[in-house]
DNA sequence: CAAGCGGCAA
DNA sequence: AGGTGTGCCGCTTG
């Protein structure tokens, strides 16, 4: 009997499959790897409540489910211009299933005989590619993968990959042919490979990789071993005329090779030979049982560098012109590679570093770095690692094949410190060649090349800067760089951001994130803004090689009390935000989760992007909190003493953790307010927990928690954040019951009457909030002043005005505050050392900070 | 030099 | 479907 097959599913698709059969074991039927303890047995209230689940997730369900199969009927009619080459509707077999994927059967393609023996299947019409993860090839094939096409969705057993034009040209720009790619996927294939899939990669790959965009001599020259698509761009309108005529129109010289070229930290010193060597041992015997993943593509490439001295015809271009011939290529279907041949540059000085002896990249970072040096020249591109995956090794050791001047770009100057740092952990530059560019400091190396470490908004400020700042950035505009390393890359299609692209010339840039995630559609932009994706790395299987911690996700589903609800529901939509954040069952749900981790010797970080919310849980749990009006100084000492004091094991933080602290480590991350359907967020956050050391540690997990507030918005966006997580791999267990909650001592607002209180509050406090906003504009708004913050653009300091409610709720609770970070200071104290005298400064602040803070709310009122 | 402002990002 | 509050950065001002 033909085996029955369903067409891959699209991408959405996928990833809300995953969603659904993650929801579809809750509570008790979970299996129990996420500490089942926690879970409540079954308890006569807990049917009610799967029940309750229940309806929800089919709700859900059967509305996404709607969507998903109106998509594939479009789609379908969209796609469906090889129209034969489905069967007639009679022909089709029907199940249950069958209505989902409508006219997406494609069982009428015939098997391979072996097809047992192959992991891949196909959808000719959007050229998905589904991996049999269990199959014995799995392997080889994801490698393979990975290299062609885009990944979607991975979790356990199947992973989806799209081929998408930007795939197949990042195929190209790693070395790869067209007839590699064909024959590849034909022999991982159980079925034939439908034409209209090799027809499209045929003509997406066709022109892809032909040009290059090479500078030398401080020149820029595009660059092609095929004349006949010189004399084609040369005959374009845009391009033709931005030709830089000199004495030879058109020069002639020879490819480099790869050479011997060996990236630095690789196995064995010398990683890349090796491979070579494995490779041409395997070639005759068809890489079959290949041990080590990176040889088939390894070989592909070796065949191109074979043809030893390649001729490639080339025109110069001027340095101003490069990004509208970028443009223009791209858009004529000739996509531009950049490319940086540093070993011949004899232009710009060398850099004397390299990576400390001892020091060994991991395979996959290894792995990463063979696809930008490929072909002994450095390709431009992005990287994309998980967090605490070992991004900025990745990035130092890219410098130290390089050896020229490097220029690296962050988000905040809290990370610029630590790059430096990082490299000189792992390098040994000298620190003077490693200068930093910020506000507070604006130094150049000594030498005549070197490291400037610096961020996006330095860079890019566009209004009147000091002088200091205009001395240096005419220097980093005036020189050209070896290397651009751009840390968190995703930001760099942001408007303003974008302009470092132009702003700095650079041979080559290397763009790294951990999430390659826009909730706008720019991040395609950074195709042809930084070059294409070089490398993804799997999460799960990072986490399975002990790379990162392996992570329980939960998202623990907290329903509301009546007169919560009510006013929710009445509830402007900032108010709406605020109750769902207040949720006394969510406030339970957190306080239990603190208490049983706390327990159980785990450091715990409570995110929460709701300012009142926050500091509401905090100072009633009497835990440390950071938020943005926090010090600098304090700020300091919270960080240390979560880290260091036994006492110190739970921090609340605001969106301040995302982006811009340096967060030591956690095992346990609890989230109780989050920004609307921000996948990055999510998968940020969880970064945060993914380098503990105890990761190795027999049965070691971390806990990623979500509380949810049942039968609100948050249900909506939760599902929305989990999107990417879900389709690295990750199962979220719907946990709807905590055991023996009740149990939980001094569990907070145990009866109606401490609920009704706390709703009460919430709604006071947050409406004079907006009312202390208008006096605070008549008492400070100073008229001398632009007042453009307080009338027109922005609606008052959000951090003031709750700084100013918050002094008023009661005097205890202000005690609490005090107390809390007394106890900080003290503990910070007894460490003594170097921190002795900044501590007591420190202190002395906080409470002057205090003080003016009750000062500001008494005028206030 | 602390505080505040304007601009920007997600 | 679309929203909104929070934070950072560099700079100016008193």
């Amino acid at each position: 009997m033909p085996p029955k097959r369903k067409a891959p599913s699209g991408q959405a698709g996928a990833a809300k499959a995953g969603r659904a059969s993650a929801m579809s074991t809750p509570g008790p039927a979970t299996p129990r790897s996420i500490d089942s303890s926690i879970m409540s047995d079954a308890d006569e209230d807990f049917d009610e409540d799967v029940t309750e689940a229940q309806r929800q997730r089919e709700a859900l369900l059967s509305k996404e489910a709607d969507e998903f199969v109106n998509k594939f009927t479009f789609g379908g009619k969209r796609l469906q211009g090889q129209g034969d080459e489905i069967v007639p509707r009679d022909a089709r077999r029907y199940d249950s299933a069958t209505s989902l994927f409508k006219k997406r059967d494609f069982s009428h393609l015939p098997l391979k005989p072996d097809h047992l023996n192959r992991p891949l299947w196909i959808d000719p019409d959007n050229c998905t590619v589904v991996l049999e993860r269990f199959n014995p090839l799995a392997e080889q094939a994801t490698d393979f993968l990975i290299t062609i096409a885009e990944p979607k969705s991975r979790p356990t057993f199947l992973h989806e990959y799209s081929l998408t034009p930007h795939s197949l040209y990042a195929a190209v720009s790693v070395g790869l042919r067209p007839k590699d790619i064909i024959n590849t996927l034909e022999r991982f294939l159980k079925t034939a490979l439908p034409d209209m899939v090799r027809r499209k990669i045929e003509h997406h790959t066709k022109s892809f990789g032909k040009v290059k965009l090479v500078l030398k001599h401080n020149r820029y020259f595009v660059e092609s071993v095929d004349a006949d698509v010189l004399q084609i761009l040369l005959k374009d309108d845009v391009i033709g005329s931005l030709r830089v005529h000199g004495s030879d129109d058109i020069t002639t010289s020879y490819a480099p090779t790869m050479g011997g070229l060996v990236i630095p930290g690789t196995q064995n010193a010398a990683g890349v030979r090796q491979a070579d060597l494995k490779q041409a041992e395997k070639k005759p015997g068809e890489g079959e049982g290949a041990s080590n993943e990176a040889d088939l593509f390894a070989a592909l490439n070796e065949e191109d560098d074979d043809d030893d001295k390649e001729a490639v015809h080339a025109f110069e271009i001027s340095d101003a012109n490069v990004e509208t011939v970028q443009k223009r290529c791209l858009d004529i279907g000739y996509p531009i590679l950049e490319e940086y041949d540093f070993r011949n540059d004899d232009v710009n000085p060398n850099l004397e570093i390299d990576l400390r002896p001892n020091t060994q990249i991991r395979p996959y970072q290894e792995k990463s770095l063979s696809k930008m040096f490929g072909n002994g020249r450095a390709k431009s591109g992005i990287i994309v690692l998980p967090c605490g995956a070992g991004k900025t090794l990745v990035g130092i050791t890219a410098a130290c094949t390089i050896k020229k001047g490097v220029i690296v770009l962050c988000t905040s100057s809290m990370s610029v410190v630590q790059w430096r740092q990082e490299f000189l952990k792992w390098s040994n530059i000298n620190p003077d060649d490693v200068a930093i560019f910020t506000a507070e400091s604006k130094n150049k190396f000594s030498g005549s090349t070197g490291i400037i470490v610096t961020t996006y908004s330095m860079v890019t400020n566009s209004r009147e800067r000091s002088h200091d700042s205009k001395k240096m950035m005419d220097f980093l505009r005036g020189r050209e760089w070896g290397l651009m390393l751009l840390d968190e890359v995703h930001v760099v299609p942001a408007e303003m951001f974008r302009r470092v692209i132009s702003s700095i010339k650079s041979h080559s840039k290397l763009g790294l994130t951990a999430t390659l995630l826009r909730e706008d559609d720019k991040i395609s932009h950074l195709n042809f803004l930084i070059g294409p994706k070089l490398y993804e790395a799997n999460w799960m299987e990072l986490s399975q090689q002990g790379h990162i911690a392996k992570v329980q996700c939960a998202e623990v589903w907290c329903p509301m009390p009546t007169e919560f609800y009510d006013e929710y529901l009445r509830a402007s939509a900032r108010m709406k935000r605020t109750l769902y954040a207040m949720n006394p069952r969510k406030f339970q749900a957190c306080q239990y989760l603190i208490n049983y981790h706390e327990a159980r010797g785990d450091k715990i970080i409570v995110f929460s992007d709701e300012l009142y919310s926050l500091k509401q849980y905090a100072l009633k749990l009497k835990k440390v909190f950071i938020y943005g009006g926090t010090s600098q100084a304090e700020r300091m000492q919270v960080l240390e003493n979560f880290q260091h004091n036994p006492e110190v094991n739970t921090l609340f933080l605001s969106k301040i953790g995302d982006t811009s602290l340096d967060l030591p480590e956690a095992t346990c991350l609890i989230q109780i307010s989050s920004h609307f359907g921000s996948r990055r967020q999510e998968a940020q956050r969880l970064g945060r927990i993914l380098r503990a050391k105890r990761r190795n540690d027999e049965g070691f997990n971390a806990f990623f928690y979500s509380l949810v507030s049942k039968d609100t918005q948050e249900m909506y966006y939760s599902s929305k954040r989990q999107a990417f997580l879900v389709d690295q791999g990750y199962a979220f267990k719907v946990i709807t019951q905590l055991a023996n909650i009740e149990k939980t001592p001094d569990l907070a607002f145990a009866t109606p009457l401490e609920c009704r209180e706390l709703l009460q509050r919430t709604l006071v406090d947050n409406e004079r909030g907006a009312e202390d906003e208008v006096e605070t504009d008549d008492l400070f708004g100073k008229p001398g002043r632009g007042g453009g913050r307080g009338v027109g653009g922005r609606k008052g300091n959000g951090v003031r005005r709750t700084a100013g409610t918050l002094g008023e709720l009661a005097g205890a609770q202000d005690m609490a505050y005090i107390e809390q970070n007394r106890a900080a200071n003290k503990a910070l104290k007894g460490k003594g050392g170097k921190k002795g005298g900044g501590g007591a400064d420190g202190q002395s602040k906080f409470f002057k900070g205090i003080q003016r803070e009750k000062e500001k709310s008494r005028a206030r009122n």
